[in-house]
RNA sequence: GCGGAAGUGGCGGAACUGGUAGACGCGCCAGACUUAGGAUCUGGUGGGGUAACCCGUCCGGGUUCGAGUCCCGGCUUUCGCACCA
C-alpha cells in the first residue's frame, strides 16, 4: 500500500486487464440460457468483420447496447447479449480480390481482430454463443431456412433483368451503377436476364404492412418500411386489342377516375404480348427498340429524361368510350411495377403529357378545376386530384374525383372490365448471387426430376475452397467452373445431376440469425423450441437505421414463414427496435476517403476503456449520433478520476466519519432517479451528465464525501463504465460482480425538495426569483413575490390577472 | 420530385405534457499550488450596457399571461427512395 499522502492513483489500463481476466475465467457473461428466469434478448445487429477492423461507429453501436444490456442485468434481467459476425457477401470477396488473399482465410484474421478490439471495450457478450455466417454449422441452416421457402411454394426461378459490367464481369446493385456506368471501373453497364430464384415476399406485403402498428419501434423506421412496400389503392382494367380475340391488356391505375381521358396504351418494352400483337409493318421498329432499351442498364432507363417510344400499330378499345386506342411501347414503363402496361392519360399525368405531345397524340382533358371547364386547354398535365369536377366523362361529369373513383370502378367491374386492386412497390426477393462467397443454394437439377432439395441430412451443401473464385463474363457463379464439385447424383432417382451453382443473398444470412444465438452447438436443428420459446422474439434490438428496409423487412418476413410452417409461436422477431445514430468527426461521416476514420485501439489505449465508452455514450444523444472530438475525452475521464480519488477517500483507513448531507442526499436520489429513467430512453447522454452533476455536488465545498453518498454511484456508472465500477465495488468491500449487485432504489422522500425556488414573472418576463416551501399557495406566493424589490416596480396598480403554476412560476398580469 | 430527421453560445449538446433558454462536457479567461505545468484545485464564461435593463433558440407572420417547444408560410442541412402509373 502507499504512504499516507500517496494515494493508488486510476490506472485504466491495470484496471481493465484485471476485470477482463476475471470475467473470462468466472464466466460472468456467460447467459444461463436453459435455467435463466427472467430472459431479457439485448440483440446487436452484428458486423460485417472488415480487414480494417473495428472504428469508433461500430463500437459507439455497440457500446449503446450493452449499456442497455448491462443496465438490465443490473435490474434483475437473465441478460444474453450475443455478438456474431455477417461474414460472407460481395464485399469480403471484393477485399479478397483486391489483396490476392482468399476469403476463407481473410475472414478468420478479421474475425480475430474483431474479437480483440470489441473485448478491449468490455462488451458483457457472451462469447461461448458467437457465430459467424461463414461458418459451415450456420449455413447449413441458412440453407435449411432456403428449403423451407421451397417447401411453402415461396421460393421459384424466374428470369430478371440485372446490370452487368462487362469488364469487372458481374453483377451489380441498382447503387453501383452511378450515372450508367460501373462505379468501379466506369464501363457502360449493360442489361442482363439471368435465371434467378426469387422469394415470394410480395405475398406477405400486406401482414408486413399490417403488423407494424402491433411493434414498438422508432416511427421513422416503420415509415420507411410503409414506403417501401408501397402500397397504392387503384384498379386494374382490362383493355381488349381489336382484331385478338383473346389479347388483354391489363393495365394498373390509381386513377381509374381519368380513364375516358386514356387515348393509348404503353407497354414496357418486356412485356410478352408486344410479340403477339405488333403489327406486321411495325415489327422492324418495335424489334430495334426492344433491342435498344435491352442494352440500356436500369439506373439509365429509369432515371433519363425525355421520352422515347414506338407505335406497335395495334390498337385496343377504351372500355369507357368505347373508341379504338393506339398501343405504344416505351420504356417509361416498368416491366417490374404493376402489370408492366399503363393506359395513357395525357391530360392528367406528368409523364402521359409528355410523351402525349412528343408522338403527337390526343390529349383530353377529363377533370376542371376551379375555373375551368370541359373545353379549357392544357398546358400541362392537370394532376390535382383532391378538387376538381368530372368532365368529358358521359354520364360521370360533375361527380369529384373522389366520387368518379369508385363509381367508375363500379361500373366497369360489372362487364368484368376492372377490379379495384392494391398494388405494392415491393417486389419479390432476389436471393441468388453468381457469386463465390455465400452459402450455395441447397438444390439439384436432374433431367429427369427435375428441381430436387438437397435432402435435409445431406446438409450443409459445403462452400469449395477454389482459388479462381473471380467471376467472369458467364453470367454464372465461379462455382459452375468447377465440375467436380457440381456434377452429383440425383438424390431421387440417382441418375447423374448438377448442383445449383448460385449461391444466396447475404440478406438471407441476416435474416434468421437471431433466431440460431441461443441454439448455437446444437447441431441437430436450427434452433430449438424449448429455446427459442424462452428467448425470444428478441426484447431489444439496436442498430443502424441504414437497415431500416432491407434487413428489417426480410426478417420479418422469414419469421412470419416460419410461423406459418409452424415452427415459431410469434410472427415478429423484434419486440423492440431503436435505430442509433451515426458518429461524425469534423462535420463529415467517417469514410476512408476522407481520412477521417477513428481506430478506437488507440484511444483505448491512451485513455482506457471506461473513459472512451463514457465518451462516446456522452458526445450526443444515443438516437441522433454525434460529433466525435479528440479533446472530448479528457472530461469523462476526470470524471472517473474524481469517482476513485471519492470512492479512494472513504475507503481509506481511519476514513472521517461524519453525517450525511442532507442536500447531497437529496441529490444523489435525484441522479438515482434521473438515471433510472434516462437509460430504458436510451438517454445516455444526458444520464452521464446528471451523474457529473452529482459528482460536482459532492466534490463541493470543504466537507469530506462520505460513503452512503458516494457507494451508489459506482453501480449507476457500471453500464458505462463496467471495469471501474467492478474494481471501486471491490475496494467498496463487496463480493461477486456489481452487475449481480440490485441497482440502487430511488427514495422519492430523500430526494424531495421543501423549498423551492419559484420564478416571479410580470407580463411574462422573468423580473425576479424567491425561495418558498414547495406546498405554497398562490395567495401566499403573490404576498411574498410583492416584497421582492425588482418585482414590485413593475407592479404598479392591482394585477389582471395571476397565473400561478404550482412549484414551478408565479406570473403577474398588469 | 416524394418521404424521414434536424437547424439553440467559440464547439459537442441540455431543456418533462408550452412555464427560469444554454444543464453537463470541451475550449477559453483569471486565480491557487508549483522550478515547471499540456497535472490538480477554485472562480468566471450567450451578446450589448458602468448600471437599471435591453436583445437573443434558421427567417417571416400568428395563437397565448407566457413559445426553442404549438399553428401558417419560407430557407438551409442531412439521410432514404426515385419515370411506381
Amino acid at each position: 500500500m502507499n504512504s499516507e499522502d500517496e494515494r493508488p492513483v486510476y490506472d485504466p489500463a491495470a484496471v481493465e486487464a484485471k476485470w477482463q481476466d476475471a470475467w473470462r475465467k468466472q464466466k460472468t457473461n456467460e447467459t444461463d440460457i436453459a435455467g435463466a428466469k427472467n430472459p431479457f434478448y439485448a440483440l446487436m445487429m452484428f458486423p460485417y468483420p472488415s480487414a480494417e477492423g473495428l472504428h469508433v461507429g461500430n463500437l459507439f453501436a455497440f457500446t449503446g447496447n450493452d449499456v442497455y444490456a448491462r443496465y438490465h442485468r443490473q435490474r434483475g434481467h437473465d441478460v444474453f447479449e450475443p455478438l456474431g459476425y455477417d461474414a460472407f457477401g460481395i464485399h469480403s470477396e471484393n477485399h479478397a480480390l483486391k489483396t490476392g488473399q482468399h476469403p476463407a482465410e481473410l475472414i478468420p484474421n478479421n474475425i480475430r481482430n474483431f474479437r480483440r478490439q470489441l473485448e478491449s471495450a468490455g462488451l458483457m457478450v457472451d462469447w461461448s454463443r458467437s457465430l459467424s455466417t461463414t461458418d459451415p454449422d450456420y449455413y447449413k441452416w441458412t440453407q435449411w431456412v432456403f428449403l423451407q421457402m421451397m417447401n411453402r411454394g415461396l421460393a421459384y426461378k424466374k428470369k430478371g433483368a440485372v446490370n452487368w459490367c462487362p469488364s469487372d464481369k458481374t453483377v451489380l446493385a441498382n447503387e453501383q451503377v452511378v450515372g450508367g456506368v460501373c462505379e468501379r471501373c466506369g464501363t457502360p453497364v449493360e442489361q442482363r436476364f439471368l435465371e434467378q430464384w426469387f422469394f415470394r415476399i410480395t405475398d406477405y406485403a400486406q401482414r408486413l404492412l399490417d403488423n407494424l402498428e402491433t411493434i414498438d419501434w422508432s416511427e421513422s423506421t416503420k415509415t420507411a418500411q410503409r414506403n417501401w412496400i408501397g402500397a397504392s389503392h387503384g384498379a386494374e382494367v382490362d383493355f381488349a386489342v381489336d382484331g385478338h380475340a383473346n389479347a388483354h391488356i391489363k393495365v394498373f391505375t390509381t386513377r381509374p377516375d381519368t380513364i375516358f381521358g386514356a387515348t393509348y396504351l404503353v407497354l414496357a418494352p418486356e412485356h410478352p404480348l408486344v410479340d403477339e400483337i405488333m403489327t406486321s409493318g411495325e415489327a422492324d421498329s418495335v424489334t430495334k427498340y426492344r433491342e435498344r432499351t435491352a442494352k440500356q442498364d436500369l439506373v439509365t432507363r429509369k432515371s433519363s429524361t425525355g421520352k422515347t417510344g414506338v407505335n406497335t400499330g395495334a390498337t385496343a378499345l377504351n372500355p369507357a368510350t368505347g373508341k379504338q386506342i393506339p398501343i405504344w411501347v416505351s420504356d417509361y414503363v416498368l416491366m417490374e411495377y404493376g402489370t408492366g402496361a399503363i393506359m395513357g392519360v395525357p391530360g392528367h399525368d406528368d409523364r402521359d403529357f409528355e410523351f402525349a405531345t412528343q408522338f403527337g397524340l390526343p390529349i383530353v382533358r377529363v377533370v376542371a378545376g376551379e375555373g375551368q371547364d370541359a373545353s379549357s386547354a392544357l398546358e400541362a398535365a392537370y394532376t390535382e386530384n383532391d378538387s376538381g369536377r368530372m368532365v368529358n366523362s358521359g354520364k360521370f361529369d360533375n361527380l369529384t374525383v373522389a366520387e368518379a373513383k369508385s363509381r367508375i370502378v363500379e361500373w366497369l367491374a360489372e362487364t368484368g372490365a376492372a377490379k379495384a386492386v392494391i398494388n405494392y412497390r415491393l417486389h419479390d426477393w432476389c436471393v441468388s448471387r453468381q457469386r463465390y462467397w455465400g452459402p450455395p443454394i441447397p438444390v439439384i437439377y436432374c433431367d429427369k426430376c427435375g428441381v430436387v432439395q438437397v435432402p435435409e441430412k445431406d446438409l450443409p451443401v459445403l462452400l469449395p475452397h477454389i482459388d479462381d473464385f473471380k467471376p467472369d463474363d458467364s453470367g454464372v457463379s465461379p462455382l459452375a467452373r468447377h465440375e467436380e464439385w457440381y456434377r452429383v447424383a440425383c438424390p431421387e432417382c440417382g441418375a447423374s445431376a448438377r448442383r445449383e451453382t448460385d449461391v444466396s443473398d447475404t440478406f438471407l444470412d441476416s435474416a434468421w440469425y437471431f433466431l440460431r444465438y441461443p441454439s448455437v452447438g446444437d447441431d441437430t436443428r436450427a434452433f430449438d423450441p424449448v429455446l427459442t420459446k424462452k428467448w425470444l422474439p428478441v426484447d431489444s434490438y439496436i442498430g443502424g437505421n441504414e437497415h431500416a428496409v432491407l434487413h428489417l423487412l426480410y426478417s420479418r418476413f422469414v419469421t412470419m414463414v416460419l410461423h406459418d410452417e409452424g415452427l415459431l409461436d410469434f410472427e415478429e422477431p423484434y419486440t423492440r427496435f431503436r435505430a442509433h445514430g451515426h458518429i461524425i468527426r469534423e462535420g463529415a461521416k467517417m469514410s476512408k476517403t476522407k481520412g477521417n476514420i477513428v481506430n478506437p485501439d488507440e484511444y483505448i489505449t491512451k485513455w482506457g476503456a471506461d473513459s472512451f465508452r463514457t465518451y462516446l455514450m456522452f458526445l450526443g444523444g444515443y438516437e441522433e449520433g454525434g460529433d466525435f472530438r479528440d479533446q472530448g475525452i479528457s472530461g469523462t475521464r476526470r470524471f472517473l478520476d474524481r469517482l476513485w480519488a471519492s470512492v479512494d477517500t472513504v475507503t481509506r483507513e481511519g476514513a472521517e466519519q461524519a453525517p450525511t448531507s442532507p442536500e447531497v442526499m437529496r441529490k444523489l436520489h435525484q441522479t438515482i432517479r434521473k438515471v433510472t429513467e434516462d437509460i430504458p430512453k436510451l438517454g445516455y447522454n444526458t444520464a452521464i451528465a446528471a451523474m457529473m452533476e452529482y459528482m460536482n455536488v459532492l466534490r463541493k465545498g470543504e466537507r469530506t464525501p462520505q460513503r452512503e453518498e458516494v457507494a451508489p454511484l459506482v453501480p449507476l456508472v457500471a453500464p458505462f463504465a463496467p471495469h471501474i465500477a467492478e474494481e471501486l465495488w471491490e475496494k467498496l468491500g463487496n463480493s461477486g460482480s456489481v452487475f449481480d449487485s440490485a441497482w440502487p432504489e430511488f427514495d422519492a422522500d430523500l430526494a424531495r425538495e421543501d423549498n423551492i425556488e419559484l420564478v416571479v414573472q410580470v407580463n411574462g418576463k422573468v423580473r425576479g426569483k424567491v425561495t418558498v416551501p414547495r406546498d405554497i399557495t398562490q395567495d401566499e406566493a403573490f404576498a411574498v413575490a410583492q416584497k421582492d424589490e425588482s418585482v414590485a416596480k413593475f407592479v404598479v396598480g392591482a394585477p389582471k390577472k395571476i397565473i400561478f403554476v404550482p412549484g414551478r412560476l408565479l406570473n403577474i398580469v398588469v
